[in-house]
DNA sequence: AATCGTATCAACCGCGTACAC
DNA sequence: TGTGTACGCGGTTGATACGAT
């Protein structure tokens, strides 16, 4: 469990990358693949290291990145799923065709927190009854997550076999598999990947733009979409407003989606543990 | 026009994890 | 099983752009 000796090496090249940098790194990788990560700059000419190429690549030069401002439902889906899986960045990106954890993360403490921030949304005073309604649901998301992290991981650790029938279940119902379905959706801990599998992920699917997310791989098609013009304009600051206050006051709120099921004064996203059983557990996931 | 403060975002750093040997 | 290596992720930094004075 060493540490990466990848940019030890004196005499690599550091900091903004050259347009003829890139156009090396572009062509090679399009020619060959990036394939191991620490041996391409060597190959492709490069004087940098493979983690520098790999950020390069991954955050600005892949052909499928999406540019320009963040839509209104690209906002929406973002602090939704903050709600629910916090500060796991590449998983919302995994959500968000053309969009690179690095960017919403960026953006996320550039611009949506300090909203949230102004409005009173962040920062939620202690105990889930406190505060305002919208802070207080806030905060009753947060409990939520987790709640469903510590379950989900009991759950896990005892029980392999559930998660391959999870594993299966979720990879055959959803009309909107991504990427990470592929690759990760058998992780035990993989919490957000069954939330989103479930009736809430459902429910915040539907906010995606119909036709956004190619079916299988939940990545947008070069010249594909893009014609979601109404979704492409930037929101004002009203209109941004207005979005935190509908999420604050109305969806995190209600029961609109099921998921408060109250118990003991509080709420919880999920039963008793001492119910949950594989077989409920898969139904549920 | 010059200076200062703030916002933005590309890039780096360091840690955790997976995996090969 | 233990150790070393490579990769991916999240946090942070620093350069630059932009606006206010």
């Amino acid at each position: 469990m060493g540490r990466a000796p990848c940019c030890d090496k004196k005499g690599l090249k550091k900091g903004p990358w050259t347009p003829e940098e890139d156009k090396l790194l572009v062509d090679f990788i399009q020619t060959n693949g990036h394939g191991s990560w620490r041996l391409l700059p060597k190959l492709a000419g490069l004087n940098r290291c493979g983690k520098s190429c790999r950020l390069r690549w991954t955050n600005y030069l892949r052909p499928d990145i999406k540019r320009g401002p963040f839509t209104a439902e690209e906002q929406k889906s973002i602090v939704q799923l903050h709600g629910i899986v916090g500060n796991k960045w590449s998983m919302i990106a995994a959500q968000l065709p053309g969009r690179t954890d690095n960017e919403i993360k960026n953006y996320w403490n550039t611009h949506l927190k300090k909203h949230l921030r102004l409005m009173g949304l962040d920062d939620p005073p202690p105990g889930p009854t406190a505060g305002c309604p919208a802070t207080r649901h806030m905060a009753q998301w947060e409990t939520a997550r987790l709640e469903a992290e510590a379950r989900l991981s009991l759950l896990s650790s005892s029980s392999s076999s559930a998660t391959a029938a999870t594993t299966a279940s979720t990879t055959s119902g959803s009309s909107s598999s991504t990427a990470a379905d592929a690759g990760d959706a058998g992780k035990p801990s993989d919490v957000f990947l069954r939330l989103w599998n479930s009736d809430i992920g459902s429910s915040f699917r539907k906010v995606a733009p119909p036709g956004s997310v190619k079916e299988e791989e939940g990545v947008l098609l070069p010249g594909e979409d893009s014609s979601a013009a109404s979704d492409e304009r930037e929101m004002d600051a009203a209109d941004e407003c207005q979005m935190f206050l509908d999420l604050a006051c109305e969806e995190f709120a209600g029961d609109e989606l099921g998921l408060f099921q109250g118990r003991y004064g509080g709420f919880s996203l999920f039963p008793p543990l001492d119910v949950l059983t594989e077989a409920s557990l898969d139904t549920a996931f």
